[in-house]
DNA sequence: CCTTGGCACTCAGGGGAATAGAGTGCCAAA
DNA sequence: TTTGGCACTCTATTCCCCTGAGTGCCAAGG
């Protein structure tokens, strides 16, 4: 990890100039470079045979390769490594763009449509993958609960969280419970619990759950019972998944085209546990994470990159977003999006009240 | 559309008879067949040189064509069309195939998680792409309607349909409603339409509202102001989207490994635009319905078939599902999968009372 | 009249061989 | 330390040739 710093202590104020020359060209032309060729573009006037010795040293440290001999040399992976970490310039994302973000992330939609709309936005914006898990409901507290009894034993409960999202569920039940039974533990459950978080209600009912008193009316035991299934820990649509949006994009890199790499990284897509892992990696750390090429430790990502960011509401982290494209890309415009995009989905979520 | 028949009428029994086992044998080996191994595997004993005479015959019906001049035969969409009329002998799914079908349709998921097992079952078992519309919920039957303020003028409208699909909306209201205006809202509405199917709600609130009487006490004039908005035509996740499975199973299909048309395709589902409208036409069919290549209409579709069938229940058409593979598919086998899942699908959304 | 064997013909695909072009590494001179 | 020169290495492209599969047509045979 400090492997960077004391790789990028060993070049020359030249070889870096040489260097980020190289890998901005790289990413915007696709293109291995030559010493010709850079000679040119780097401003420097510098021979050729002058840029081919940086360049070989550049190869010594393993930032640079040629594909093949008479081929220019691209970045490795540890090449784009130390050029995201001490030779980018990000720049804020443009105008236009922040303001589609802006107005794309429209608080008055729920919490789905609005992960929606930001991974779409991703992908449209940066033209490649876009993805963002589904926000964690842990925390999110409760505000209303209510049963409707169904035919057969079962009964439909209904969740009103945090001010705005509906969740529901179909109990089955191993006794008959009456209108009034569950009127009564809807209305005993919402004293108890309303305003609590999801966790705490459910420790809280386990708890109860653990040992029902000998004490307790009737009406409490079966209000617990029904909470404690309505909470049971399976509970819920979980945070299994995300949404992905703009797949199709990734058809366009040429570096991606080997449709056999393509195939298994829509499998991966469609499995979600290995994209799920990596993105979870990200939901601790601090602001915007990169994982290039094998560093992700999965082998269909090895030619992709994925920038992440978790998004959070008051300090809380409820998920991660990001995207996923090839190694070759465009970090200094896409770091910025996944960073402010990020930021909009916390607030958007946020003004739910 | 009479053309098929008067195809085969034109076509000797012994010209069909080696048609048929040349678009089986292409459907399962994928490779163009010629005389000679036509001859072959066809059972009647007669020479290369007389199978060609017949393959010509064919050829000129346009019923199968030549990649290039040494590559044997294929069938063109118009063969497939023959074969899949008049030469079809569909078998019923196997066992197995049927009992997964059967098991992992649970009535006990709630709408979206069938149609997302459905999807996914077709896209298992056909190795293809499986789709299946959101059904939908016109004439759903409301069974409970609630009412919960948020602040600011907003209020959250939670409606129970048809036993157990729950729905919400945020209306944005123009002035306040106090807690218990709401609630008698509520009352009132539930009253007078429970039971009802959305859309007879949506009429009635219309002419309502079309002329609030002056003759209408406040309460009133409150419910059916709530009851328009919440049943205001756009309402809801519409009837805009299908879930689609398993698409990158047809990476797998060579004849459609070009890049640039499995891109387009990709692009369409995304898209979704296209693949509903198809999708439409087949709703008011009776049974399963196909699609061969350019016979959609749609230009990503032209080497893929698409068998599609609407699923019901009660006799009311809820919604399409179907299979989207290429031309060269095993129809006798995907057919009857396509046909049953509706069915069984159509039986698993019924059962929910 | 249908069937068959024979034959000439066509064409895709694969395997070199030759070629052009890009780029390199190294060396010696400035 | 920089630079020009030079020999060298590869890839990618093109061309050619050949093989094998399959065809269409024809004339002979049942």
């Amino acid at each position: 990890m400090a492997n960077q710093e004391s790789t990028v202590s060993m070049l020359s104020e030249r070889a870096q100039h040489l260097f980020k020359a190289l890998v901005e060209s790289y990413i915007e032309n696709g293109q291995p470079l030559g010493s010709r060729t850079l000679a040119r573009s780097a401003g420097l006037s510098l021979s050729p045979a002058t840029i081919r010795n940086v360049m070989a040293d550049l190869e010594d440290l393993g930032l640079i390769v040629s594909p093949h001999t008479s081929a220019g040399r691209v970045p490795t992976a540890r090449g784009y490594r130390l050029f995201v970490d001490t030779l980018l310039s990000v720049r804020p994302p443009d105008g236009r763009v922040l303001h589609e973000l802006r107005s794309r992330l429209d608080p008055d939609q729920d919490a789905k449509g609005l992960v929606e709309s930001a991974s779409s936005l991703l992908s449209a914006v940066t033209q490649m993958a876009g993805v963002v898990t589904v926000p964690r409901r842990d925390q999110s507290a409760l505000r209303q609960i209510e049963f409707l009894p169904l035919s057969d034993r079962r009964v439909l409960a209904i969740m009103v969280m945090n001010e705005k999202e509906v969740q529901n569920k179909i109990l089955h039940l191993e006794r008959e419970y009456s209108a009034s039974d569950l009127q009564q533990a809807a209305n005993y459950l919402n004293a108890m619990f309303a305003g609590k978080g999801v966790s705490a209600v459910r420790d809280s009912l386990l708890r109860e759950l653990d040992a029902v008193r000998a004490d307790m009316d009737r009406m409490m035991r079966s209000a617990i019972e029904l909470g404690g299934k309505v909470f049971a820990s399976g509970s819920e649509a979980e945070d299994d998944g995300y949404v992905l949006a703009g797949e199709a994009n990734l058809f366009d890199y040429q570096e991606l085209s080997d449709i056999e790499k393509l195939r298994q990284l829509f499998d991966a897509f469609q499995q979600k546990r290995e994209i799920l892992h990596l993105l979870d990696k990200s939901i601790s750390a601090e602001g915007v994470q990169i994982f290039i090429g094998q560093e992700a430790g999965y082998s269909v990502l090895d030619d992709c990159s994925v920038i992440s960011a978790p998004y959070s509401v008051d300090g809380r982290v409820l998920g991660v977003l990001g995207v996923i494209g090839p190694t070759r890309m465009a970090y200094e415009r896409v770091i910025p999006i996944v960073d402010v995009t990020a930021k909009l989905l916390g607030a958007a979520l946020k003004s739910r009240n």
